[in-house]
This record gives C-alpha cells, sequence and structure tokens, in this order.
DNA sequence: AACCCCATGTAAGGCGTTACATGATTTC
DNA sequence: GAAATCATGTAACGCCTTACATGGGGTT
C-alpha cells in the first residue's frame, strides 16, 4: 500500500498528527498523490498495530486532544525496504483519452470545445506548479535545512511540470490538427 | 463510469460478446483504460437492464454459447451526451513519485538504480506503441475504412509516446544530475 | 449569522483486482 | 502432455470517496 508508505515517509522527518499530515499532503505531494482523512485515521491505527508506529495523545483544553504518531525502527526499516523496491510503472487511466478516442462521434466544434477547456485545465496546473509548489520546497528546504531532501523534491516538481507542458503541447498541436484539415 | 462508456464506444462500432470487448481493449486502449473479465461481464447486465444494449444468444456446438450485445438508441444518445460533457484532469497517482519525493533516505547507489530501472521500462513501453499500437491503428483504418476514427485514435497515441519521451528524459537527467552532483 | 479552522472518527457504497469455477478445442 | 484460446460468470477483498457525526474557537 502506497498511502501506508507516503506516511512513513513524512513521519520520518517529524512526529504529526493524521491531521498534520494531511496538510503536508495537501501542501506538496498533492498533484501525484492524496488521501481524504477518512482514510488516513485508520490507515495509522492499523500501522500503529503493525508497530511501525508509536502514538501519543497530547491533551489540549479547548481543541479536540492531538494523538501524535512517532515513526518507529521498524517502520523506518519498512520505509527503507520498500524505498529499495523496484516500482511499476503506474497505468494512466485517463478518462478524457477515452473521450478523445471515440472522438469521431463528435462533431468539430465539440471537439474543439473539449480540446480547449482541457488546456485551460492544464495550464492553471502548470502556473500553480510553477509559483506555489517551488515556493513551498524553497521555504521549506529554508526553514529545515533538508537539502538533499529538498533536491528529491524538486525532481518531483519537474516531472510535474514536464507533465503538464507535454499536455499543453499536445492539446495545442490537436486543436490546430482539426482546425485546418478538418470536416 | 467510464468503462460503461468505454463499451458504449466500441459498441457503437458493431455489436460483440465482453470477451471480443476485452480483446478490444487488450489491442487498442489498454495502455489508457482496461479492464478484467470479471468486471466487463456485469458491467453489460446493467447497461442492458438500463436499457442502453439489448442481448441476443448466439449458439455454439463446441464452444459455449456467445452472448452478442448491440447498442441502443439510448445507448449511442448516453455515449454522445457523455462526450461532449467537460472531462476533469485524471489524477496522476504514481508511487514511483513518492519514492522520489522520499529518495533522500536512499544511498545514492540504491536510488540510481530505482532510476535505471524505471528508465528502461519506459522506453520498453514507448517501442511498444511505436511498433505494435501504431500498426494496429493503420490496420484497423484499411480493414474498417474509418479514417475518421484513426485520426483520434491516433491522437491518443501521439500523447501516450510524448508521455513515454517525457519520462525517459526526465529519467536520463535525473541520473545525470545525481551522477555529476551527488554525494 | 455564517463560515473556516482544529481534530477525531464510523459507515456505506463504488470501482477494481484476485481467486474460484467450468470445460471443450487447438496449438506447441 | 502442457498451454493457450474460446466463453461465461460469482465471491471475496482492497482501496478510495462520500456522507454522517461531534463540537469549541476564531474570522468575516
Amino acid at each position: 500500500m502506497s498511502l501506508t508508505h507516503a506516511l512513513l515517509g513524512f513521519l520520518g522527518y517529524q512526529p504529526m498528527t493524521g491531521y498534520d499530515l494531511k496538510q503536508r499532503f495537501d501542501r506538496s505531494i498533492y498533484y501525484f498523490w492524496n488521501a481524504k482523512l477518512s482514510q488516513i485515521y485508520p490507515t495509522l491505527s492499523k500501522m500503529k498495530e503493525e508497530g511501525w508506529l508509536t502514538m501519543e495523545v497530547e491533551h489540549q483544553e479547548d481543541r479536540p486532544n492531538r494523538k501524535v504518531y512517532s515513526i518507529t525502527a521498524a517502520g523506518r526499516e519498512e520505509l527503507h525496504r520498500w524505498l529499495r523496491e523496484p516500482a511499476a510503472v503506474a497505468p494512466i487511466r485517463d478518462t478524457f483519452l477515452i473521450k478523445i478516442f471515440f472522438g469521431g462521434k463528435l462533431e468539430k466544434e465539440e471537439m474543439l470545445a473539449q480540446l480547449r477547456h482541457h488546456l485551460a485545465l492544464h495550464q492553471e496546473q502548470l502556473a500553480a506548479y510553477q509559483e506555489t509548489v517551488r515556493e513551498t520546497i524553497r521555504q521549506n528546504v529554508k526553514a529545515t535545512g533538508q537539502e538533499r531532501e529538498g533536491f528529491f523534491w524538486g525532481l518531483t516538481l519537474d516531472r510535474g511540470i514536464e507533465y503538464e507542458d507535454g499536455w499543453i503541447e499536445w492539446c495545442q498541436e490537436a486543436i490546430a490538427k482539426i482546425e485546418t484539415n478538418f470536416k
């Protein structure tokens, strides 16, 4: 399970609650992995039973108590084992490509509308990466001094940017082809 | 549900059995969508109850009977409606990127092994697209005369190739960066 | 007054995979 | 003799999303 190992990864930096972990997801790896709180909480419980985490309750007066999880030696070993294990290529599973594949059923203008809409979405995503995500990484490296880690965070971001760039170019080419040679 | 609409799409070309449909998936769109027979069969049943398909049993002597499904007018309308509906961007969900993100925990050589392995997988995938898939499309257009359809099949393949190319370049750059400036 | 933040969960349902079940014919 | 092809399914399980449940404190 990948969620388990992503949680181990973040807890390798420092002890945290499920709520904190959700925020880490939302602010860093959200563009290639995410989970809802309703999945994170039970997963943390199971990981504790597995012996990969320990938990301590931090009592608070005007807010709900915090359950702070820490990674154990067994947890670090499991993370390291998983990180070295060869990874399979992730399947694409993109419904948009199904729509393109059967695009012969659409009128020229209907198809162009789909493509233009998708182009806009990817352009937005790209802008978010270049502004928000890059800046988040910079601040994190500055605040924690994790330079080696920051290098790898940057690599995943580079891949995200290349991915969006690829989509944008493909959309633009597809639009051009349909506009000029079609119908 | 996207499986439903992919099935409608293929049945829009001609009536088929679940078994035939599985082969269509495996030979054309497998690189961005697929399904097992154990999911296809019950889905076809539901689609029939929904009124999008009709079914006729073709009796065979030495083999199991074939259940041939045909798309109805309602099915075609549903397909068309779905094709026009704006598509959201597919989430990436790539466990390999999680491994990269937490790559600071690995030794230089462990990380290079991961990257080289992944590079090889994407190179294989790319080769398959350029040989097998491109050829399958060519033959299909030739056999059925579906030139307009063939254009869109080609678009999805272009995207697949660009996707693999992107990964290959990224892997090569990542390997180079780690080999020269690291540890 | 309405909404967001903090902080924890449970329950139901959807989509997908893996395993189980059957069985004749053809190909290596 | 073993494996693949044809042809249909059911059952159990895993991962994930959505909805439900609680409730005080701060912000607009």
